[in-house]
DNA sequence: CAAAAAAATGACTAAGTGGTCAGGAAATTG
DNA sequence: CAATTTCCTGACCACTTAGTCATTTTTTTG
């Protein structure tokens, strides 16, 4: 019928998708000099051969998990313009990147490894869209400040700090769980999510938004 | 002369300290997967079997390492009690973990990996004095929250955001360097420094120290 | 200086790895 | 329904790897 999707392989392509959700969890778990074919094969449960003959090398696999999970990586606050409240946009961006940390871990920590390896994959990313969005977001930001909205922090630095406190939820969740001796659960993520906007927002002399202040308890 | 020291190899000692400083560097660059036994022995200039002669098994000389590590995180604050001054403790501790991250990211990129990987190797460390010592710490924190010297924010979030943004700096630093098109020297550190001192200070209702505040420009 | 202990090392092994290939099964298409 | 394309897979290979072992060299010690 629909003369467009022509033969797109039905099966591969889902097979495909499912050799990737295998991916994510395998190379989040162990790394990718950690994880061989075959235990991605076991964990899609299929051949090994047949994972080889969707992806060309177990690089290839890597490199197109990881262009999978870079999609993940947009949020509400790459369409903020300097006419929007710096508060509430600060603040749920905050927030957005904590859910993903929360409904994502995986892909967060895939991020983290690649990063801490230098990042051989992603630097042509990093060099390219990364850049020119980290600049428009950059010139928002000192619009805020020049417009006397927020206090004159560098914006590259608050970015960071964003990223790392965000991301550290994912990435070091091992440390949290054992410190808190319980792991952190939707409730925890949310007191957290606050507690984080709070340190930031005020770091900026900027007031919390209501639906981030304090809550019930 | 010294009896004491008997005979603790005074060869050994210094070829193990060699090989240590050798698989540090190799750990951090290729994970512990992903670095060979051969490839330390080369860093080392030692021949392969050599250092299997000092350490049993890669597992041993990988854990022997972490060990090592783990004694870096000492700072100041340990010693911190809640006489002290919030502000100038805060900040202080703030500088010590990004002077580590400076001087020290192969040990914070080791440390990364494997909390990442779930931490193998450190769940006994943090079920032990990691513990202690955080309780001490939210201790003091809130002691001084009680005291009405800071707000009242929760210690054990504000303790993993001040983890979480010096480690990035050493962490991340491949994203950093992309982002910034230079990698960051000395004075960047210093601003960084400053920068997320007054962050974090000021969202805990604190007021930046003298020697942390806007340097020349 | 001889005996004992510590240090060094080349040759080897057993296990696991990513990847190839040829041949066959299933699905799609004219 | 025949032909063509897509999909599937067992057998296999070249290569790397951690770790062993027997032997030799160096250092320490009585």
């Amino acid at each position: 019928m629909a003369s467009k999707s022509k033969m797109d392989g039905s099966i591969g392509a889902k097979n495909k998708q499912k050799i990737l959700v295998a991916a994510e969890k395998a190379f989040a778990t162990y790394g990718f000099k950690g994880t061989s074919v075959q235990q991605i094969a076991d964990e899609a449960e299929l051949p090994k051969t047949n994972i080889l003959y969707y992806f060309k090398s177990k690089q290839g696999l890597y490199v197109a998990m990881l262009q999978d999970i870079m999609s993940l990586w947009n949020s509400r606050f790459d369409q903020v313009t300097e006419d929007d409240d710096p508060a509430e946009s600060l603040a749920d961006y905050i927030a957005d990147k904590m859910t993903m940390s929360r409904t994502h871990p995986q892909a967060s920590k895939i991020f983290a490894m690649e990063v801490l390896n230098g990042a051989p994959y992603l630097n042509k990313f990093f060099s390219n869209e990364h850049v020119a969005w980290m600049e428009g977001r950059v010139a928002i930001l000192n619009s805020w400040i020049a417009q006397g909205r927020m206090t004159a922090v560098d914006p590259l630095y608050l970015l960071f700090h964003i990223w790392a406190c965000t991301q550290h939820y994912a990435d070091f969740s091992a440390q949290i769980t054992s410190l808190r001796g319980k792991t952190m659960k939707r409730a925890d993520f949310d007191e957290a999510t606050r507690q984080l906007v709070q340190l930031i927002l005020s770091g900026c002399g900027l007031t919390v938004p209501e639906k981030y202040a304090e809550s019930a308890k």
